[in-house]
DNA sequence: CTGAAAGCGCTTACAG
DNA sequence: CTGAAAGCGCTTACAG
């Protein structure tokens, strides 16, 4: 209940005094640093089971400068990534006791650069995830490397040298894609663009192209259209595509919530999916295995980046992970003969 | 880079200094304290600004007894729901500058018990949310309680008057969502039920069961199938009432994702929704608008109910909040003549 | 209206 | 192998 009295929290000195050694030795025991003897460390231990004493996260850090915390700043649009980039994160914080702090942005907010500069100087961070669009602002990163704070970008598009990066090859990714859309007899391919400011976008579209080039199939700038990586703005973007007489065989949408967009368009529009119109997406959402048909779309190991990160922040891993994709082929996708 | 020198963080004693002030009138300023001479004002915070200071958080806790943290101990099996309660919560924290600390477990686990002790005495949290099915473990509220820490229940469905919660009437919405179904002329109706770990899974048949009296409908038993809220636990529950001869017109599964497993279901026996069957779930998430038809369902306020149990967290709020749910009326219930 | 002192619970740097 | 001292950057409690 409310009126309840706080339990007193055992504290360094409590164990100290019950083991009748000096609190630096149970600083020792705690972080289990050498040079304690075997019969001192056990009667600490025991000491602070019996006290149930855990160190104060707060108290460690301020001493020791160091806050057993890194951060994470995402784009809060997209849940599911988001959320998987912190499930893969916290996995790994796990394993070296530390805490993740989520700091959700938006890339409308005026104040961002003040917003992340302000959260940089009140939380002492051990390190810091930048994902998607954040990744690629330099003023972001400029502010960031001031502080000294490692950091790691995670999918940037621009500047891949700049820092530690995870990232996956979405350019190969996209161009595999529309591989496959070509080796079903797919000539006529159409593109739905994603939001401009997200590097991706750029990649996966450059990676279309380079796929039509090689099989030496013209793009036609009709059936190239803007989305933003949203649903609507799929939809929206299938209407200009399908204004034209001609219309495409199939359609890449650079990412899934795109692709249902465009099935929604499609559906109203009386067209099947995909006797009339292939479709594939990109990143394989949870969705892609409840819209009919089920879509072709390319894996991304988010869960995986995000404890690839956390590696690289905790461990000082290698300054560049590139992670495996995987093309998840359902039903979207027309085999033409 | 990385070679770069960290730089040093003006700390309350360099403002001090270039304001020429003792830091307890800086610690004044920066904490909106009365009994500041305005002019003394002024210049603390012009000292503050050209030095680019802000107080660290691990200062202020340690010395001020506050973490400026709040928790969130929820199951990360459905990322829709934690996602939108971190960022209601996160909302609401941004007002009072506290930060949110995720604390995703599994009800698996076994060292769940010891997991969170662990944690509440290794962070000092200022408060702390519960999601399901934890609010309702009494062991877990017992060694909150013992901390003495403040605490809010979110959707809790036992022992309500225990602790501060906020919940929706999940028995009230499921009444109401039956009804529905009987008003469009269902006399012969399935249920598929949730977790039985989770207290909304009963609250939610409850208000099933009670609807069903009210109009004088006898449940069949044969249309009673146990899910677990997950996708295919909604496909093998629906196999398990269609394996009945006789069926039913009308399905109401005890969340989104086991409706769009029964969905699958469907699909794959030929069977259409809603001309054969018709269909609604619980929580609207993302995918209800994704799967065809739309599905008809209750809307959770999950953000609002996130954004509620900070503000009972940092602002002592009422005990109780009871939010608004509403039905979402979409594709795939059959009106019978 | 302002400040000097003590202390939050640890770690660092040093001494023995 | 062990410990006494100083200090991390603030707030609290108190004095004036």
């Amino acid at each position: 209940m409310a009126g309840r009295a706080q339990q007193s929290t055992a504290t360094i000195s409590d164990v100290a005094t019950l083991a009748q050694v000096s609190i630096k030795t149970v600083s020792r025991v705690m972080n289990d640093e050498p040079n304690v003897r075997a019969q001192t460390r056990d009667r600490v231990k025991e000491a602070a089971k019996s006290l149930n004493y855990n160190p104060s996260m707060l108290a460690r850090s301020l001493a020791g400068g160091k806050s057993y915390l890194i951060g994470l700043i995402y784009d809060n649009i997209n849940s599911t990534y988001a959320h998987d980039l912190q499930t893969g994160m916290i996995a790994r914080c796990r394993l070296s006791k530390y805490h993740l702090m989520c700091e959700p942005q938006t890339s409308e907010n005026p104040d961002l650069i003040q917003a992340i500069s302000n959260l940089l100087a009140t939380i002492r961070l051990d390190g810091i995830a930048i994902s998607p669009p954040f990744c690629d602002m330099p003023q972001i990163l400029d502010i960031i490397e001031a502080t000294g704070m490692s950091y790691v970008r995670i999918s940037p598009s621009k500047d891949l040298g700049r820092a530690a990066c995870v990232r996956m090859d979405e350019f190969d990714a996209a161009y595999n894609l529309t591989k496959h859309l070509i080796e079903r007899g797919h000539k006529e391919i159409g593109f739905i663009r994603g939001h401009p400011q997200h590097g991706g976008s750029h990649l996966r579209f450059e990676g279309f192209c380079k796929a039509l080039k090689d099989y030496n199939i013209d793009a036609n700038q009709n059936w190239i259209s803007q989305g933003y990586f949203y649903f609507e703005s799929g939809r929206e973007a299938a209407r200009q595509i399908f204004e034209h007489s001609k219309r495409p065989s199939a359609i890449f949408a650079a990412n899934d919530y795109m692709a249902f967009g465009l099935m929604a368009y499609l559906h109203d529009m009386g067209l099947k999916v995909p006797e009339d119109v292939s479709i594939v997406g990109f990143d394989d959402v949870p969705g892609c295995q409840l819209v009919w048909p089920h879509l072709t779309t390319i894996h991304q190991p988010v869960t995986d980046m995000g404890y690839a990160a956390a590696e690289i922040l905790l461990n000082n891993g290698p300054k560049e992970r590139v992670l495996p994709y995987r093309m998840i082929e359902r039903g979207s996708v027309l085999k033409k003969e």
